[in-house]
DNA sequence: GAAACGTGTCAATAAGGCTGACATAAAAGC
DNA sequence: GCTTTTATGTCAGCCTTATTGACACGTTTC
């Protein structure tokens, strides 16, 4: 074997793992949300509407422009999934104390229901693969997870844990800085 | 700090570690999504063509059959979407030898080209990635994705290397069992 | 020759995005 | 105090991508 083919070939090595990540990342996304889009569909709701949940029940008291910041869409867009979950009494709205014209965002009893009965298999097959793949692996896993998101995303894990939303984290009392 | 306090706790940390694990999947497949999709944006495409392109690129000669069965869609939905691609001259249906009512699907050179274009910002992000984690990180990565998988979709990842399709890879002239 | 298969197509429907325009109340700036 | 900005909501129309159901045509298989 010479050093051109040898080269070669490791370039085409290269890129069929690069590849085979990239497909990891397509079909893990899919099983991820296909047991949850089921269950979604029995009572009328799609993957939007568990996105909400999702985050509300992850960040209690959470703001409409921070749930927009972190799901990355329009406010007309989020307004009628929003709607429709307010509406059923799985998400309350209160005024914000410090800020009246803010509506923050809190699971009822219902939603935090709903919210651990999608998750749940989400968990358990996160659970599942952790377990399987041992500390070390979920380790690499999380480096490598990390290392694809943007600046932006990766700040939420650096510091950020236990609901906390953006940068300054949910403070009760101050606001004006 | 008692039993019973402690094992609250861990059970705390382990839910935290399972949701963050959960949210790594949700940031990352979106930012893997959207340098692509605003070039398909560009030339009126979208995330759809993006998958059809990309996979008829990895399993040249592939049927409609094969491509729905890894798409996970209706042939309805297919139809539309590769229609367009085949219209634009993007990818060429040629008849089956062996079983003369399939279409094998294969890019063209402008579709390469596009296929190209789609993949090299996400062949990037992965390349980053693994290489500033390490490739004992990547191991880890892996077995944690492959894990998250169906018995189905990691078939695929087994033994398939090299751009075949299925369990049989793509064998020429033989067909019968 | 009949049944099953691979593919294509028509039609209707739904989910979940988008842009643009406009409205209201509250907060902030001067 | 008056003006501007901000947080939120809402109406209207449009697009993409998916769905189900029905039907058609040629090909293969039994």
């Amino acid at each position: 074997m010479t050093d051109i083919k040898g080269g070669v070939n490791q370039l085409f090595l290269r890129e069929e793992e690069l590849r085979q990540g990239m497909e990891l990342l397509f079909y893990a996304y899919r099983e991820f949300t296909t047991e949850a889009d089921e269950i979604l569909a029995g009572i009328g709701f799609g993957r939007a509407h568990h996105r909400v949940i999702y985050f509300v029940g992850r960040h209690p008291g959470i703001t409409v422009s921070e749930l927009l910041a972190i799901l990355r869409i329009t406010k007309q867009s989020l307004s009628r999934v929003l709607g429709e979950l307010v509406r059923q009494d799985y998400i309350t709205q209160a005024t914000g104390e410090r800020d009246r014209r803010q509506r923050l965002l809190t699971l009822t009893a219902k939603g935090v229901n709903l919210e651990r009965r999608l998750s749940e298999t989400q968990r358990q097959r996160v659970a599942e693969a952790y377990g399987n793949a041992g500390a070390e692996a979920v380790e690499g896993f999380r480096k490598v997870m990390l290392g694809m998101l943007g600046e932006n995303d990766r700040a939420k894990f650096d510091v950020a844990k236990f609901g906390m939303v953006e940068k300054p984290p949910h403070r009760f009392g101050d606001r004006r800085r």
